[in-house]
DNA sequence: GGCCAGGCCTCGC
DNA sequence: GCGAGGCATGGC
């Protein structure tokens, strides 16, 4: 166990923000995430005081930069004066942030969510992860975690372990017509015309042409895959709800330039805001 | 049981 | 370049 004070981080709103889907709500002060191959479980202590299911060293080796600990979000309110709606959002969405996710699972999560809901991918994001990921045996905790909700969880697969999946394997995991779109991402990067370093070399331009030349990946899933894996923070996901946005508040488009590397998580904080919001 | 979902592809202009 | 239609399936 690692206990550790973090200013501006809140792992339920965290869960809820759409931006990853192997999260899991346990009650109002647990949260579980299987990521990196591996499960965490974080507990909420009061007064910015959390409780992580891992050991100081894994927490500093990979949960730190998972969790974008490293960037200062309370400076964020000071960026938004001028902006009510903005302010309202970052009010309400505060502790949101943005994390550096897998990229391969990143790729194939958001190729699945177009035209899905939020459960509709989770699931099959899980399906597709216990057809070919590897086994993540629960560990057992003592207060203040609880039980974890199952006792086996699958890593996400890479694409080695899904470079022999079938169009009818995938169809059984309920991605639909998406199928031959992660057939066609398992190739290319089985083929190594696509790399993972060579894509995060690549500035944020030629990274967006990148993908966007992927079958099934246009402006929308491009962008939250440079924002949720390579952690381009300046990338603006413009979706059905961030739309409905900026067509009731903004005239029906949005000026990120003045956010610069923080425009993506003002995103995040409008998304949020707009679903979750009381009436 | 019908409607809609963190869109994209293809076609026609 | 741009708008319209079609799209497999799961949740609610």
């Amino acid at each position: 166990m690692h206990i550790i004070n973090i200013p501006c981080f809140d792992p339920i709103k965290i869960a809820d923000s759409g931006q990853a889907f192997r999260y899991v709500k346990l009650d109002d002060t647990h949260v579980e995430v299987v990521a990196k191959g591996k499960y965490l479980q974080i507990a909420i202590l009061g007064n910015d005081d959390f409780a992580f299911s891992c050991t100081a060293q894994e927490f500093d080796d990979i949960w730190y930069n998972y969790f974008n600990l490293d960037r200062d979000y309370s400076k964020l309110a000071d960026m938004i004066k001028d902006d009510d709606y903005l302010q309202s959002a970052e009010q309400f969405g505060r502790g949101i942030r943005i994390l550096r996710q897998d990229i391969w699972e990143m790729i194939i999560s958001y190729i699945i969510s177009q035209r899905k809901s939020i459960p509709a991918i989770t699931t099959s994001v899980n399906r597709l992860s216990t057809l070919k990921g590897k086994e993540i045996i629960a560990p057992s905790l003592e207060a203040p975690f609880v039980q974890p909700s199952q006792n086996i969880y699958y890593s996400f697969p890479t694409y080695e372990e899904l470079s022999d999946i079938t169009l009818e394997e995938l169809a059984g995991i309920g991605v639909g017509y998406r199928a031959e779109y992660i057939r066609c991402a398992i190739d290319d990067f089985i083929s190594g015309k696509l790399t993972t370093d060579m894509l995060s070399e690549k500035n944020d331009e030629e990274l967006y042409e990148l993908l966007l030349g992927m079958r099934g990946v246009g402006a929308k899933v491009a962008n939250c895959v440079m924002l949720f894996a390579f952690h381009r923070t300046s990338s603006f996901p413009i979706d059905v709800w961030i739309q409905r946005i900026l067509d009731k508040y903004y005239g029906g488009s949005f000026n990120k330039n003045p956010y610069g590397d923080t425009a993506g998580i003002m995103q995040q904080f409008m998304f949020y805001y707009e679903r979750y919001k009381p009436n």
